[in-house]
RNA sequence: GCGCCCGUAGCUCAGUUGGAUAGAGCGUCUGACUACGAAUCAGCAGGUCGGGUGUUCGAGUCACCCCGGGCGCGCCA
């Protein structure tokens, strides 16, 4: 409908410019309160009341006779205090809407786009905090290429950092373990290693003097020496391929890996630490508190400044950032190597490495760049952004986005469910955060199980007789549907204060909810099939000449049979809406009320039992455009629709 | 102290870059299945949109000030 749009607008502009100042991109055209108002109203005579002196009631009164015979349009009138509201054929938007039911007319923006989602250290399980940020990441993927977009999903992995030798530590200290010992360790790794993270951050806060061995492991880790060397790597290697199998449970797959260790060994820091003093982005600090270090100065508070190389001459976590986000956009002239690490699907994920491998493939080099990062982090993110535009990279600096959105915390139900032991401080609190150094926190293997348990048990009421296998894939679909319209149903400023019963429901407005909604669409089409031998393809648009409404149909049907058109509709503007505004909670809210609407509908109006031939045959060609608009929208959730369940 | 975010029905949350009469879900209560699937549908009840002052033809939405809560502000990542 969005073509359908921009044409009217056009044409509507073409026969007002003469007459009123108005702009193309005055008219906006919102929805009516209620459909017996009509389907548009542009409100450009309230903008125009000043400059004309006139009452807006008035110049709409004039308006309208321009209005009435411009194409898609059957009325126009005026209403409240200068409202022009339009009225829409009906039959003209309805047959763009099949004929663009379940595709789009969209095009692409940009060159290329990054995305850089998940991003887990690769030290410990995945948790609810992770899933929020992959769900949010990938469904912004998944709505940017429907956009027709080149996008390259990367998830950066920290194989390097403290966390990972904390776990080292853990190992060697507190388990005195091997390599050869964790080869044959039984049992889920990551959740072992959640485990162990959490008592090496006990031990190391009851023990600091046990801080000195920690630094000579991350020192041997450094300069690639064995067995430290060999278990970190060993461990971040398991963990990564523990958590893409979590993520790919929910469909969340990846293009690249890039690894902290091989921007390290690549130089890709020395060649940014260079770009930036060669351009004065940073300063060499002589005295002060941050003597010794290269800094820089902050644009909204020169008082203010952040050490990117430590006095010791070693760069900081954002040093590296910048370094990283200058190579997603091609700027630091150079790039990794890569080897295949997984096949997804009979798609290669790379990861990078520094071992020269010819005939390897190409990432980075985007045109725009979008970071998916907890909004704690919104601080450090405006440092990198910064740090680009100190580098007269000011094109790149506005393209790099950074998608934040507020953590996933704990209810004091959900902590009490998991048995945590609340200090009487933090008993105070209406939620808690999500600690990994403390082990707390929902695991998202865990919560997964706990759904797909949940699912097979309702498939089980309903459909017992179905192969056992197949009530296995369902009950995985039904979770990964749950879980990741649940994610995606609040808007990505405000915090969620996770609680089992509402992640674990399957009513109302729930993932579970839109996908019973679609296997009852399916439902419909395939006993079209078996009662009546019709294929789902044969419903077409009548071709002799007929209208598309059939004659005579009520005007009560006309009205639901309306209003549930232009919802579907109205797709592709909502996904230009979800990624303008990266609130993907309007699409999940879009497919919601759609599937109310259907479901409305479907309850008043029966389908294959209509007698008449030509009001069944348009029911059929309306849930079939619903249809469509819905799996498109299920599947830029990234929620599976299942053929039974 | 400075910065960012949040405050809407009993609970959890939406609210279309300012539009007409503020909406869902859950929960409560009342109804609808020999099924085109009841994981559904129909209905009842529930609101000084934290408070105030402004801007505007129009404010839940924008500005400023308060109140309450959260998160940032490391030579950690």
């Amino acid at each position: 409908m969005i073509a359908f749009k921009s044409r009217l607008r056009e044409s509507i502009y073409e026969r007002l410019k003469a007459v009123f100042p108005v702009a193309l991109e005055d008219l906006d055209m919102a929805p009516t309160p209620d459909p017996k108002m009509g389907d548009l109203a542009l409100t450009f005579p309230f903008q125009l009341a000043k400059t004309l002196k006139k009452a807006p009631r008035a110049i709409a009164q004039e308006a309208v006779p321009l209005l009435a015979s411009v194409e898609g349009v059957v009325k126009a009138d005026v209403a409240g205090g200068g409202f022009l509201n339009l009225w829409l054929d009906k039959a003209a938007v309805f047959a763009e809407a099949i004929h663009i039911a379940g595709r789009t007319a969209l095009s692409p923006d940009e060159e290329k786009i990054v995305i850089e989602h998940t991003n887990i250290n690769p030290n410990k399980a995945a948790h609810i905090g992770h899933l929020r940020n992959a769900c949010l990441g990938d469904t912004l993927a998944r709505c940017l290429r429907f956009k027709g977009e080149k996008v390259e999903v990367q998830n950066y992995i920290d194989d390097t950092g403290v966390q990972v030798v904390d776990v080292v530590f853990g190992f060697m200290e507190l388990d005195k373990k091997t390599l050869d010992d964790l080869e044959k360790l039984p049992g889920k790794f990551d959740y072992y290693c959640w485990d162990l993270y959490a008592r090496v951050s006990a031990y190391l806060t009851e023990h600091p003097q046990a801080q000195v061995r920690k630094t000579a492991i991350m020192k041997s880790i450094e300069h690639g020496r064995d067995p430290e060397y060999a278990l970190s790597r060993y461990i971040s290697r398991r963990i990564v391929r523990a958590h893409l199998a979590t993520m790919k449970r929910l469909g969340i797959a990846y293009d690249v890996l890039p690894c902290e260790s091989t921007i390290l060994h690549l130089k890709f820091w020395d060649k940014a630490f260079a770009l930036l003093k060669e351009r004065q982005a940073i300063s060499f600090s002589a005295e002060g508190e941050n003597k010794g270090c290269w800094v820089m100065r902050l644009e909204e508070d020169e008082e203010r400044e952040k050490v990117i190389v430590r006095s010791d001459g070693t760069v900081t976590y954002v040093g590296k950032d910048i370094a990283y986000q200058l190579w997603k956009f091609g700027l630091l002239g150079l790039d990794f190597y890569y080897e295949p690490f997984a096949d997804e699907n009979g798609r290669t994920l790379w990861i990078s490495t520094p071992v020269p491998s010819p005939g390897g493939p190409g990432f980075g080099g985007a045109s725009k760049v979008y970071n998916v990062i907890d909004t704690r982090q919104a601080y450090l993110q405006k440092v990198v952004v910064q740090g680009l535009r100190s580098l007269n990279y000011s094109a790149q600096a506005a393209k790099s986005i950074h998608f934040s959105y507020e953590m996933v915390a704990l209810s004091p139900k959900s902590l009490s469910e998991l048995g945590y032991a609340a200090s009487d401080e933090e008993k105070e609190r209406s939620f808690l955060e999500v600690s990994g150094r403390k082990g707390l926190g929902v695991k998202a293997d865990d919560l997964l199980d706990r759904l797909e348990d949940k699912a097979r048990a309702e498939i089980e009421k309903r459909n017992s007789a179905l192969p056992a296998e197949e009530k296995r894939r369902i009950a995985r679909d039904i979770a990964s549907g749950a879980l990741r319209y649940f994610m995606l149903k609040f808007a990505r400023n405000s915090v969620i204060v996770f609680d089992f019963e509402e992640a674990l429901s399957f009513e109302g407005e729930t993932g579970p909810y839109l996908q019973y909604t679609a296997v009852r669409l399916n439902s419909i089409f395939r006993k079209l099939k078996e009662r009546h031998g019709v294929a789902e393809s044969d419903i077409v648009p009548p071709s002799d000449g007929r209208a598309l409404l059939p004659p005579g149909l009520s005007e009560k049907e006309t009205a639901d049979f309306w209003d549930l058109v232009l919802a579907a509709a109205s797709l592709e503007e909502e996904v230009l809406r979800s990624v303008a505004a990266l609130e993907f909670s309007h699409l999940a809210k879009f497919a919601f009320l759609l599937c109310q609407k259907f479901n409305g509908y479907y309850h008043k109006y029966p389908v294959l039992a209509e007698e008449n031939k030509s009001v069944r045959a348009f029911r059929l060609l309306t849930i079939r455009t619903i249809k469509e608009q819905l799996h498109c929208a299920l599947g830029l959730m990234g929620i599976p629709p299942p053929e039974r369940m």
